[in-house]
DNA sequence: TCTTGACTTGTCAAATATGGCAAGTATGGA
DNA sequence: TCCATACTTGCCATATTTGACAAGTCAAGA
């Protein structure tokens, strides 16, 4: 599978969890101690990043899911 | 939970695993199409790096489980 | 139309992941 | 002991993530 390819599915994830928690972006950010910028929330929503597991580990606890969750590529 | 534990527990997933299956380190970035050094891999095994989600998507293709059981924490 | 909220995108600086190489450690076998 | 294999660690250069801010897009509603 190509990195394109799963940096999209995985922004499709934490978008689709997060719109199910009804949780906007800034609200996601404002549920995370450290500090993350909605940019980035954006950018790895839209899959133009190639997020690290610590900061997919942040927003799957902010989400209250499971980070492997969100890292389900339905394989 | 932590950075430095969500790294530890990575690693040890992906160290588990790699030896679950009989490879050693050059054995794995050998069934990495694009190149991985075991540089990397043995950091990430010791969870001295944060790794992105495509390094640890291509380790999970050359160990051929799923992404989200090297993303396991055990929550 | 105008405004507001939600999101996207560009740019920047700082931090750091990655690939690469070299050297060091540790274990087991000849 | 010597050697080979496996792994770890230090260092380097390059690329990219991240956090930050500003500006732009878009849709819904007054």
């Amino acid at each position: 599978m190509e990195k394109s390819e799963v940096l999209k599915i995985i922004g499709q994830n934490v978008k689709r969890i997060r719109l199910e928690k009804g949780l906007t972006q800034l609200d996601l950010v404002g549920k995370i101690k450290t500090r993350i910028d909605t940019t980035n929330i954006s950018r790895i929503e839209k899959g133009r990043t190639n997020a690290t597991i610590h900061t997919l580990s942040r927003i799957s606890q902010a989400l209250e899911v499971p980070l492997s969750e969100i890292c389900n590529l339905g394989e």
